[in-house]
DNA sequence: TTCTTTGTTCCGGA
DNA sequence: GTCCGGAACAAAGA
């Protein structure tokens, strides 16, 4: 499930491949995506030139010469760049392996430098849309998103600022993307964990030494994931057909009822649903 | 057939 | 008006 750190690797492994290209031909196999493409979107996304590609929260942003194309991977989906003289392909994270099913690749975006982005996507949950705009300002998606995590406001004071006189859960506060953007199940669960605080807290209950060891456990989590991703990314024109690396490196994400990683601590993982979202805690050291 | 998975949106109640 | 939790939604695999 594709989260800022995912999202971060894609945005850079697409920087030399995209940049500066030409969209000469675009195929669409299957236009009902989370958003229905419409019938334009082929007609006027040609001729484009890409000019870079930036990331806003889980958002990739296609920053060409008057538009802008936005992308949403949802789920399952993946940009994957093929070579089209010989169709090899070569993945843009790590998060997934290249076994992937033709049947889902449902955009096709051919350049004019030999490559072609191809969008694959087995929920079909991710979306295109384009806009005639440059001002990201003008996008609803993206006008209502809170402070990036890794920024430098997204700090104490901003926290205590937001919670006042709100009491929802810790957990739930983390996933609201109005609040901070970017983090989605994995990785608050991961946070959480890391700054032994259970999900389940109301948010106005935690202490600002917790709260400050929270926010750093955070920014440290993703910033070790795009770290991991990098370095496998930077071998993966190697590392064909090799599935990602990703998991290993979760302590509770999955874990129900695996013993508890740290040495010290004899719990247990325990797995609950809040806001119909699964929820993974230690019974013994987050509290 | 039913359950699970996700981010996002919407709605009713407080 | 604002906040919160729950449900709905998209699709497909197990």
């Amino acid at each position: 499930m594709p989260e800022l750190p995912e999202i971060e690797i894609v945005k850079r492994s697409l920087f030399k491949i995209v940049n500066k290209a030409k969209i000469i031909k675009v195929i669409i196999n299957n236009k009902n995506l989370r958003y229905k493409l419409p019938s334009s979107f082929s007609d006027k996304l040609i001729n484009n030139t890409i000019l870079s590609v930036s990331r806003r929260s889980k958002y990739l942003i296609f920053n060409l010469e008057k538009k802008i194309l936005l992308v949403h991977l949802g789920m399952s989906g993946k940009l994957i760049i093929m070579k089209s003289s010989n169709k090899k392909m070569f993945k843009t994270s790590f998060y997934y392996n290249l076994d992937i099913l033709q049947k889902h690749n449902h955009i096709y975006l051919k350049l004019n430098n030999g490559f072609t982005l191809v969008y694959n996507d087995v929920r079909r949950f991710g979306f295109f849309k384009l806009y005639n705009t440059k001002k990201l300002e003008k996008i609803k998606f993206l006008r209502k998103l809170g402070l990036e995590p890794l920024s430098k406001k997204f700090n104490l004071k901003y926290f205590k600022k937001f919670i006042h006189k709100r009491k929802k859960n810790i957990k739930s506060l983390l996933m609201d993307q109005t609040f901070v953007s970017g983090l989605g199940n994995i990785y608050v669960n991961e946070a959480l964990f890391m700054s032994k605080i259970l999900p389940m807290r109301k948010c106005n209950k935690i202490h600002n030494n917790e709260i400050k060891n929270l926010i750093k456990n955070i920014k440290k989590v993703l910033v070790l994931s795009i770290s991991k991703g990098g370095s496998s990314i930077r071998d993966y024109k190697n590392a064909l057909g090799k599935s990602g690396n990703f998991q290993q490196f979760f302590f509770v994400y999955g874990k129900e009822n695996k013993k508890c990683s740290r040495i010290s601590c004899k719990g247990k993982i325990k797995k609950i649903f809040i806001s119909n979202r699964s929820s993974f805690y230690c019974d013994k050291c987050q509290s």
